[in-house]
DNA sequence: TCGCCCTGTCTCATAAGCTAGACAAGTTCC
DNA sequence: GGAACTTGTCTAGCTTATGAGACAGGGCGA
């Protein structure tokens, strides 16, 4: 089904240490412990471990020398969006601006119960259910998003229009003023589906922001699921400290600067 | 080396649905789709798949009925901390008050290179660095937290304070000015070690937030990397529309109550 | 009652991931 | 030169997860 090798305790070994390597905790140059001892600490014989380090040696991004040791030497910096958390909406525009997207189901569905309690739905009603997938301009898939809007609302919209248009523009221009906003961070794996759509394998981990926005007289207008993968896209959050010096709570800061709307930036190092 | 039973592609997809039951994405009642049809899915025989149910099935999260099919029985609801990520300072308090800590190991060294980078630190500048667990009441585990904090600031409390203390509590004893944070988020995948800290597998997802604090005068004070379990922590982050109708701005929500500290709330439904 | 779709259960075979070891060979330092 | 590391390579085998199929039987609706 997966176009990819199967070797699972060797691939999970690889994951986790391509990880490292890229989130810096073994930064380039770094020796490596001796297989056998990295083959301890994972549980695994040498030979397993080796084939994980086969693959990233592969990749270039280690280095063996023999008599030596093992290098990290080459650290895959990818295309990377930081997005604010606290600026959604401008998020929204800049996203619209540097990626792009990809629809991959529109249909009005009775949502699963969680949905329909999140957004106070009465029993039985139904939503507009879409599934897209925000790409980098070169094509790389980085969030998969779906999304379930209240049928009456989601009828002021085209699948042709969701296919270009930021969901929450198009709720905009139906009349609804997005108010309050409510959101969830947390992480997961990917299952097939989004491993597929996203360009990932089976288990990689995911970034998962579940959000619920609020219109002016507290009704839910949208529940969004958002999945991003971690090395194309992660969030960032300024925090100041609020009122005098020892007090006690913190402000986020919308964004580092007002004027210029870096919300959204790229990172190409 | 880790307890655990190891059939792979069974144990993938036992926690891939163990997730969407959790998450509510199958609703209790649900009848899940066919045997075959699911493992057509997850591109395993029936066999492998089964596997999988059967563990769920052993948890009571399923229910099945021979000629009828398979249905959630059960919502496994943990313990489920949420914290407010507008509001760290308040968030630890309430921690200290809430969970317990564990000290797993301090120690002074000189940091890998992206966390001096991220401190401004001089080139071999060394730093206190500590791993710290953090669990519930009943003692389950939810963060792992590894803390650097520049020498001579570190030099400032003892191991055993901070086996009892707040990190930023000791800080601003010893005269520091937290005024400034940057908090990144993403997600990741358990390492060994993490694993037997937070008592999940290997390569079970977490949720990783980086944090750099400044002070006053925008020097680094500490840089904090945090792991959490996913099903036991989550964070949340309540944002109001800033400004007027049709703003572009949202402004987040420290908190939805000011009065009540409720920045730190146990869910237990 | 028939047909269809569902779970329940078994078989056996294949495959292949993984282990455990031994040994060669490169490098560094004393 | 030799000790103590390291990586490189192979082997032989075993454990066991996994596959594909067949068949039974329950439930439900036409």
């Amino acid at each position: 089904m997966d176009a990819a090798v199967e070797p699972l305790k060797a691939r999970r070994i690889y994951l986790l240490l391509r990880e490292r390597i890229g989130s810096g905790a073994l930064a380039v140059g770094d020796k490596l412990p001796g297989e056998p001892s990295l083959a301890a600490e994972f549980g695994v014989s040498r030979m397993t471990l080796r084939r994980a380090l086969d693959r990233l040696v592969q990749e270039d991004l280690l280095r063996r020398r023999a008599g030596v040791g093992t290098f990290v030497h080459h650290r895959e910096l990818p295309h990377r969006l930081r997005a604010d958390l606290a600026d959604v909406i401008e998020n929204l525009r800049e996203m619209g601006r540097q990626t792009g997207v990809r629809l991959l189901s529109f249909a009005y569905v009775t949502p699963p119960d969680a949905i329909a309690a999140a957004l106070a739905l009465p029993a039985g009603a139904r939503t507009q259910r879409s599934e897209r997938v925000r790409f980098l301009e070169d094509g790389a898939a980085f969030s998969h998003l779906t999304a379930h809007v209240p049928e009456h609302i989601g009828a002021t919209y085209s699948e042709a229009e969701l296919a270009t248009t930021p969901l929450l523009g198009l709720l905009e221009r139906s009349g609804v003023v997005a108010d309050r906003a409510n959101q969830t961070m947390s992480a997961t794996l990917a299952g097939p589906d989004v491993a597929e759509a996203l360009d990932v394998e089976i288990g990689s981990p995911l970034l998962a922001l579940t959000r619920v926005v609020h219109d002016l007289d507290g009704r839910a207008v949208e529940h969004l699921h958002a999945l991003y993968r971690p090395d194309r896209f992660h969030f960032q959050l300024e925090l100041l400290r609020a009122g005098r010096v020892g007090a006690r709570r913190w402000r986020p800061m919308a964004s580092p600067d007002q004027t210029e709307p870096a919300a959204l930036s790229q990172t190409r190092p």
